[in-house]
DNA sequence: TAGAGTGAGCTT
DNA sequence: AGCTCACTCTAT
């Protein structure tokens, strides 16, 4: 009998929907010893190979990729001889189980992507290129290059490490009365999950900001690995960088050889062996940021999302999914729990725990006996004096930190000296010319940069248009309000905490060092300043220039303005000392405020939500976006039209199509990108089931036009 | 008229 | 993405 296997091989959709292609299989011999045969197409599946694809250059053999296979098939579609053989199975990557392949069918389908696109991000670097692997003297076929590391993963592979690594007898903090409830109250849940055979709810952990959640999350993970010497957690994250105080308390609570991080900043090799660590069974508690929600983890007992409102957790290239999404759609196939964790929850989440969908715990105050929610004035900036961007009270309370030896935050998010160059002759103003944004003056490399593109050029000396050599910057970015603070307060020692001060390696270790121990009296920066960090001095936070955001067109703008907001402002009076926070502002009559002041996120939630349920704009409706981009704008617009005209044929050919609102095809908000002008067409269905049955309809009749542009559909998207 | 350069098309 | 094929342009 002849048989084919079926394997998933990264190319993209419009390439081949389902990203699957045929091979003939030939005996191969796996480096846990397997003998994979002829006679056994079931022990195939799951399994990675190195096979050729595409064409080859001339007398040579075709190039080799890594696929996984996701079945064996009796026969093929593809002519026999046609069909190429497997060269070898992967070294190192162990099989895939029926549960992880069915997630990445899962991811595929609801995406609207290849099984290969999903499923090769999957492995780390080295083991994804082919170009990697060569063959030794014996035939047997080895990594090629970083030869300690493949050794070391050699011996782990082969040595007692193995096994799972014995959690060290934790090393917990006493919680408070609160917290103490919470966790119970989490644990209990999950026991009746377990004795009544119901599938576990997510379970929303809403904390303010320093009420302890972390704290909750280990004792929680804890119970769930003594009760197995086998089981893994998940906890993901949106940026280890930013907190790397986490990954120690991990390594102080379960010891340092059964956790491991899994995140970009780790160099190709230290990433094999922790994707090794965690994908063999070893690693028994697993840091990572959203990449790491596909990894293989054959022993997955718990999965936590910190933070899980936190837009890091969307991939945004290749296939764009929400690691939380996945995450819980994973915790679902598994039966195991999983927490959301935030201050801010996202609207989606808050709505599942509104109508008991999810559960819901509040961690309501501050966990340091004395710290409380800080103290917010909204200053009305059209009434007040303001020099340099700063009023007056916010420059009082400065004075007020800096006399009591404590450090003050201030929050502008936009990096670079001055948003805006102009002449003031005729009102040119330096735009990119490869993207529809103004161009940004950066001080330290005295240019002008942009933020989209990453283009840089020198500040004319005459306006292109008028000739006028009057050219000045306008507006005020991070550096030129450290200048600013700088020149107010000459013996302060002000940080500027931002994307150009940290991009260098190290720097925002450093930085982060210098604040935590005291060298540090006024921090100025962007939303790196948001996420995560605890510093007991903080006492005063100032907020400049966010009006932008009660404005914005995209509906989740609030959403995330009083997400981030709220964040910022959880940073002050974290430990003994009271917080005080003062937010500049235009337009104080905006109703968003109110909630602010009062730390009131969910009558916030509750109105916003309201609103979007009578547009029935998400959660209460499901979306997909078609992109397009083109040399042109009207080349982009006019395939955007036709993919409307697409998905108008289809409704109308299928009646249980007609609850679909497919919206006109319009200029995208940046609308230009890099020389590419885009346009987009907006899906909307009050069913998400309706619009999933439809996307694929809608996908194969794209494709079948061989449009010649770049184009992509995008499941529940964030920006619109 | 060979050689360089460019764009389209295909991968099992 | 990686490669070839088929086409055009150009210097001789």
């Amino acid at each position: 009998m002849t048989w084919v296997l079926r394997i998933a091989c990264d190319v993209p959709v419009t390439v081949a929907m389902e990203g699957l292609f045929d091979y003939m299989p030939r005996e191969l011999r796996c480096d846990d010893g397997q003998i994979l045969g002829l006679d056994q197409p079931e022990a195939w599946i799951g399994r990675a190979l190195l096979v050729p694809f595409g064409r080859a250059a001339k007398g040579k053999e075709p190039p080799l990729v890594v696929g996984w296979v996701f079945e064996v098939a009796e026969h093929s579609d593809v002519p026999i001889d046609k069909l190429k053989s497997v060269i070898a199975v992967v070294p190192g990557v162990p099989r895939a189980d029926a549960h992880w392949l069915q997630l990445m069918r899962f991811m595929a389908r609801y995406y609207q992507r290849g099984l290969g696109e999903v499923s090769l991000p999957a492995l780390p670097n080295k083991l994804r290129v082919a170009r990697n692997f060569a063959p030794d003297a014996s035939g047997t076929w080895q990594l090629k290059s970083g030869k300690r590391v493949w050794q070391s993963w050699q011996k782990t592979w082969q040595s007692d490490q193995q096994r799972p690594a014995a959690v060290q007898r934790s090393n917990h903090l006493q919680l408070t009365t609160t917290q103490q409830r919470v966790l119970d109250d989490l644990l209990s849940t999950r026991s009746t999950y377990q004795t009544q055979q119901q599938n576990h709810a997510p379970q929303l952990l809403f904390g303010v900001t320093g009420s302890g959640k972390t704290e909750v999350y280990l004792q929680y993970l804890a119970q769930i690995l003594s009760e197995d010497d086998a089981a893994q957690v998940l906890i993901l994250v949106p940026e280890i960088n930013l907190t790397p105080q986490f990954l120690q308390r991990l390594i102080a609570c379960f010891g340092s050889d059964s956790v491991v991080s899994l995140h970009s900043g780790l160099n190709d090799g230290a990433r094999l062996l922790a994707w090794w660590r965690a994908t063999n069974g070893h690693a028994r508690v697993v840091l990572g940021t959203r990449l790491s929600v596909l990894t293989m983890l054959p022993h997955l007992k718990a999965i936590v999302v910190d933070e899980e409102h936190d837009a890091s957790y969307r991939q945004q290239d290749g296939v764009r999914y929400s690691a939380r999404d996945v995450a819980i759609y994973r915790a679902n196939q598994l039966n195991i729990p999983i927490i959301l964790g935030s201050a801010t929850p996202s609207f989606e989440t808050w709505a599942n725990a509104q109508s008991g969908r999810y559960g819901l715990h509040f961690l309501r105050d501050r966990a340091i006996a004395g710290a409380s929610l800080p103290k917010i004035h909204l200053l009305n900036t059209t009434q007040l004096p303001v020099q340099e961007g700063l009023s007056v009270p916010l420059v009082e309370a400065i004075d007020g930190a800096l006399s009591r030896g404590q450090m003050s935050l201030i929050f502008q998010n936009r990096r670079g000296y001055a948003p805006v160059v102009y002449c003031t002759y005729c009102g040119w103003m330096a735009d990119c010319t490869a993207c529809s944004a103004h161009m940004v003056y950066h001080k330290n490399t005295r240019r002008l940069h942009c933020h989209h593109c990453g283009t840089q050029r020198a500040i004319p000396k005459q306006c292109p248009t008028c000739g006028n050599s009057d050219i000045v910057p306008l507006g005020q970015g991070t550096q030129r309000l450290e200048e600013t603070l700088q020149a107010r307060w000459p013996r302060a020692r002000v940080l500027r905490l931002d994307a150009d001060s940290t991009r260098a390696k190290g720097a925002l270790e450093k930085h982060l060092t210098q604040i935590a121990e005291g060298e540090v009296d006024i921090v100025v920066g962007t939303q790196i300043l948001a996420k995560g960090h605890d510093w007991d001095n903080l006492t005063v936070v100032g907020v400049l220039d966010v009006d932008g955001g009660l404005f914005a067109q995209d509906y989740r703008a609030p959403e995330r303005l009083f997400a981030q907001l709220q964040q910022v402002i959880g940073r002050a009076g974290r430990g003994q000392l009271a917080g005080e926070v003062l937010i500049q502002s235009r337009f104080v009559e905006h109703s968003m405020w109110a909630h602010l002041l009062a730390h009131d996120f969910e009558l916030f939630a509750q109105e916003e939500l309201m609103v979007r349920e009578q547009l029935g704009l998400p959660p209460f409706g499901a979306n997909a976006l078609f992109q397009v981009g083109a040399d042109a704008y009207k080349d982009a617009l006019a395939f955007a039209q036709t993919a409307r005209e697409l998905a108008l044929a289809i409704i109308a050919e299928q009646p249980q199509f007609t609850t679909i609102t497919i919206n006109a095809a319009v200029p995208m908000h940046m609308m230009r990108v890099k020389h590419s002008e885009r346009a987009q067409v907006l899906v909307e269905c009050a069913s998400r089931a309706r619009l999933q049955a439809f996307l694929p309809l809608w996908q194969q009749a794209i494709v079948a036009q061989k449009p010649r542009l770049t184009w992509l559909i995008e499941v529940d998207p964030a920006d619109i």
